[in-house]
DNA sequence: ACCAAAGTGGGGAAAAGTGGGGATATCGTA
DNA sequence: TACGATATCCCCACTTTTCCCCACTTTGGT
């Protein structure tokens, strides 16, 4: 499970370096993606191929269209992870998630996926999040 | 699986060179053909031969006519890669896709398949997509 | 205070993308 | 059948981008 938030530098070429803690269940490589809500998800191998299968399943029974299989495909990346144990984010998915070079990200865990966020934007959501754990007790 | 999404010029002569990390999957010949939608399909040999098993066993089975066949038979074209990584789109493709010598085309992933598209085409179909997606949520 | 590991930045080599020339094959026509 | 025109394929060359490697800085632990 991946949990936890790290402020990252998104470097002057696009590469952002991945907690370490979250590298070796990432590593080789993994795949980039839109993610709900503005963000970048981050999948394993695993993950993706589950996901990419589970797709193509749904269209060929008539539960998606194929227009939902391609925005799904086309949207997706597969990365390599450097050996400082960076990835590079491809400048589509940096403006989806409104990721400018040169400036901080978030990298958040959450649980079954890692999501990188523009700060503010993370920030947000997590307020947000917790306002919704606190009241529901009341 | 192929994912993502890749500009590429389709040359005067009608070349397309494929995306690097497409090539292993696709050398040392691949298969092209009309997709849905009006895109170009390229298939690996492997989902070809298996494609084309599929047919001949529905049309035994009565599931197709022989007319459908013979129209997915004489829209494949079975293409060369060269030295270069690049194929040649048959005239008779381009127009089915509403390809232009000498203008941008998009090289889109489709896990099991890669397409070839005209531009603004395709990002009018991913768009739905993404639509039915964000909707299919509610 | 030192050492090790993590994060950050940049330069250079290699690969990817693109365009064009020339040899070879194919077809039509004289 | 010979010839010329046309198309196809193969190879070479240039440009741009990517990625790999090295090095410095920072952080945290002992």
């Amino acid at each position: 499970m991946f949990v936890g938030v790290h402020d990252r530098q998104l470097d002057p070429k696009g590469r952002l370096a991945l907690p370490a803690s979250f590298r070796p269940r990432l590593e080789p490589r993994c795949f980039l993606s839109i993610g709900r809500d503005k963000c970048v998800d981050i999948l394993t191998s695993e993950a993706f191929e589950a996901a990419a299968r589970e797709s193509m399943e749904k269209v060929r029974s008539g539960e998606m269209s194929l227009n939902q299989q391609r925005a799904q495909a086309s949207n997706t990346f597969e990365v390599a992870i450097d050996a400082q144990g960076r990835i590079n984010i491809e400048e589509k998915l940096r403006e989806y998630a409104g990721l400018t070079l040169n400036s901080r990200v978030v990298v958040s865990g959450s649980f079954d996926r890692v999501e990188i966020w523009e700060p503010e934007r993370h920030e947000r959501v997590v307020l947000m999040g917790i306002e919704q754990i606190a009241g529901s007790g009341e």
